[in-house]
DNA sequence: CCATAAGCGAGACGGTACGTCCAGTCTTCCC
DNA sequence: GGGAAGACTGGACGTACCGTCTCGCTTATGG
C-alpha cells in the first residue's frame, strides 16, 4: 500500500488535472444524492459541497449524470463484479444475490436507481447509461450465462437477454416501487427459469 | 330579447370549478410529457399550453406529479382494467399482455414510467404513487389472482405479491432500460410461474 | 340623534345598498392603512378584514383610493373644518394649527399623506384627489382668506394660492420627510407672510 | 496574428461587476419612471428594458427604491449641487431656484417626488431616503446657511432647519399637488424669511 | 530559465421556472 | 337587485440553478 503523498499535502495542482478535486466532486455527488435525493443534487450544490468551482465540474463532466455514472461504474465493480471464473450455477446465483443486495441495501445502489430514473426523463441519459453501464455489464453477464449453459450447469428455455431481464427485472421493480424483495423470490426465479422442467 | 341559447356553451365557470380548464390541464400535461419529456413538463409550460393561469393549476393540484397521476389513473382504467369477471388463466394472461402493451406502445404508458422514475427522485412522489395508483391496483390484482387460484386455474409456488412482481417486473425493466420486451417473455413467465411442475 | 336601528339588527339588506357593508369597508381600509401601511392595503385584505365580498367593493368604489378619499373627506370635516364664521386672524391661525395637528398626530391624517403619495405614482389618483378634496377645500380656504383681507385682518404680499401653499407646504414637507414640525414654524410663517412689513 | 485591439471593447465582464449593466439598469429605471410612472416601474420591466437578468438587479440593489436613489443622488449633484463657494445671498437664492427648476421641469426631478411618495407607503424607504439623500444634503445646506449668516448676508428669525423647510416645503407642496409654483413665491419667501424686518 | 499554457476558485452574467400574491372580472346561489 | 363566495386570467414578486464567461492566481513544461 503506497503512501498517500510524500510531502504533507499538495495545495494546488498547477498544470495537470487536480485529482483531489475530482475525488471531492465524486464524493460530494454521492453524499448529496444519499442525503438530499436527486432533487438536491445540483451542480451548484456539488461545487459548494466539494469546495470546487462550477467551471471545474463543467470542464470534466458533461452533466451531473456522468458524475454519478463514474461513481456507479467504480462501485459496481467493487461490490458485485460479474464473475469470470467457473461458470457454476452457484456462482450465477451468488451474482444475482449480490445484485439484489447492492440495489436494496448499499447506499451506492441508490445511484443506479437514480440513473435508471433519470434515463426516463432524459433520452441522452438513457443512451449514456446503456452505453457506459448497462450494455457492458450485460455483455459480460451474457458471456457468463453462455459458459454456464455450455457447461451444462443451467438450461433456460428463454433467450439470454430475456432470461437475464426475467431475473433482474423483478428485483428492480420491487425496489422501484418501494416494496421489499419477497423472501425466496430470487431463488424461485432462478430455479424455475434456469432449470425448467423438460416439457 | 331572447337568451342566446340555454345549453349552447358555457363561456366561464363562475363560482364552480371549471371542468374545461381541468381537462385542458390534463391533456396539456399528457401532450407535453410525450412531446418534450418530463424535463419539458413544467407548470409554466402546462399553463401556457392549456391556456390557463398558473394559479388555477396550483389551486387544484399540489404538484405536476398529481396531474400526471390523475391522467394515469383515468387512462389505466380505460386501457387495461383489472378484470373482475371469470378468473380464468386466459383472462389473467390477457391482462398481463394488456399491461405490456400499455407500457410499451401506448403514449399514456409513458406517464407510468415517468412517475415511477420521479418516485426515485422524490420520496413524496413515491408515497402518493403507491397510495393512489400502485397499491389500489395491486389489491385488485391480488384479488383476481386469489380467485384464479381458488378456481384451480393457476397454482403458483410464490406468494401473491412475489408472483405479481415476478410477472410485471421484467416487462417494466425492459422498458426502463430501453430494450424491447423479448418475444415470448410474458408467456414463458406466465407458464413457468403460475403453472409450475409439481416437484 | 336617531337610534341606530329599531329592531335589534338587520342581518341582510335585500334590495338596497347595505350600509353596514359600506361602513365595514371604510373602517377596514382605515385600520389596515394604520396597521400595515399602504402596502398592506389591498382590496383582498379589505374584503377579508371587513367580511365582505370583493365584488361588493368593486361595485361601489372604482379603486381603493376612493375608499380612502371617502374616509378622508368625512374625517377632515370633523377634525378641522374650514371656519366660515368671523374671518379673524386668530381663526385663520387656529385653522392652520388644526391642520398641523391633523397631519402630525391624528391617525386619520395618515390617509391624506398616503393619498398625496399615491397621487405621485398615479395620475388618476392625482386628479380625483384634487377634484374631490384639495380643490374644494382650497376654494373655501381662499374664500376665508379673502374675507380676512377685506376685513383688514391680514394683508399678504403674495397671491391667495401662493400664500396658502407657503403656509401649508412647510408643514406637509416636514411630515413627509419624517421630521417633526419645528416649534414656532407655523406662527412665524403666519406673521411673516400675512402681516408683512410695508416696504 | 496580432491581438484585435488592446482597449477596443470589453464584451463581457467576467468576474467583476459589469459597469454597462449597472448603467443600463439606472437608465432603464429612469426612463420607465418618466414614461410609465412608478406603477410601471417593476423589476421585471427594468430587467426587460435594460436587457439584463433579474438576478443581476437583485444582486446589486435591495429594491427598486435603491436604484432610484442611486440615480437621484447622481443627478442631484449634477443639476443643483449645494454651492460651497462664497456664501452670498445670491448664491443661496440661486440654489433655491435650481431646486425649484429640478423638481418642476427636470425629468430627473420626478425621481425625488416618487421616492418622497414611496417613503409614505414604506417606512424602510423613508429611512434610506433620509439616510442617503435628505440628511446629507440638509447637512450641507445647513452649513451653507450658517456661513451666510456669519457673513451677514442673511439673518433669519427661524432656526436653520425650520427656515430650510419653510423655503423648500412650499415648492415641494405645489409640485405634489400638481399646481404650478406661483411666480414670485421663491423670491418672496426668500426675502421675508431670510431678511426679516427688525421688529 | 523564463514564457506560456492549462487547471483552478471565484463569481458575475442572461435566462428560465419556481410557488405566492393580488388585481380585476365573472358566475352562482341565497336573501 | 344586493351581497357572500370564490374560480378565473394575468402578471409581478423574490429565489434557485442553469450553463457560459472572465478574472487573477498557481504550477509544470518546453523553446
Amino acid at each position: 500500500m503506497p503512501a498517500v503523498s510524500p510531502q504533507s499535502r499538495r495545495p494546488r495542482s498547477g498544470n495537470r488535472r487536480d485529482e483531489s478535486a475530482r475525488l471531492a466532486v465524486l464524493h460530494a455527488a454521492d453524499d448529496l444524492l444519499v442525503e438530499h435525493g436527486f432533487g438536491g443534487l445540483t451542480i451548484e450544490a456539488i461545487a459548494r459541497s466539494a469546495g470546487v468551482a462550477k467551471q471545474t465540474i463543467y470542464r470534466w463532466w458533461p452533466s451531473k449524470v456522468e458524475i454519478l455514472l463514474d461513481t456507479l461504474i467504480e462501485d459496481s465493480e467493487k461490490r458485485f463484479p460479474v464473475p469470470d471464473g467457473k461458470p457454476t450455477a452457484e456462482n450465477l446465483r451468488g451474482y444475482l444475490r449480490g445484485f439484489a443486495r447492492f440495489v436494496t441495501r448499499d447506499p451506492a445502489g441508490k445511484v443506479l436507481l437514480a440513473l435508471l430514473a433519470e434515463a426516463q426523463h432524459n433520452p441522452g441519459t438513457a443512451e449514456i447509461l446503456r452505453e457506459r453501464y448497462l450494455d457492458p455489464r450485460r455483455d459480460r453477464e451474457r458471456a457468463l450465462l453462455a459458459r454456464a449453459i455450455e457447461a451444462g450447469e443451467v438450461s433456460p428455455k428463454l433467450g439470454p437477454d430475456a432470461v437475464l431481464d426475467a431475473l433482474v427485472g423483478p428485483i428492480v421493480y420491487c425496489v422501484l416501487t418501494g416494496s421489499s424483495v419477497p423472501r425466496g423470490l430470487v431463488d424461485t426465479l432462478f430455479d424455475d427459469l434456469l432449470r425448467p422442467r423438460p416439457d
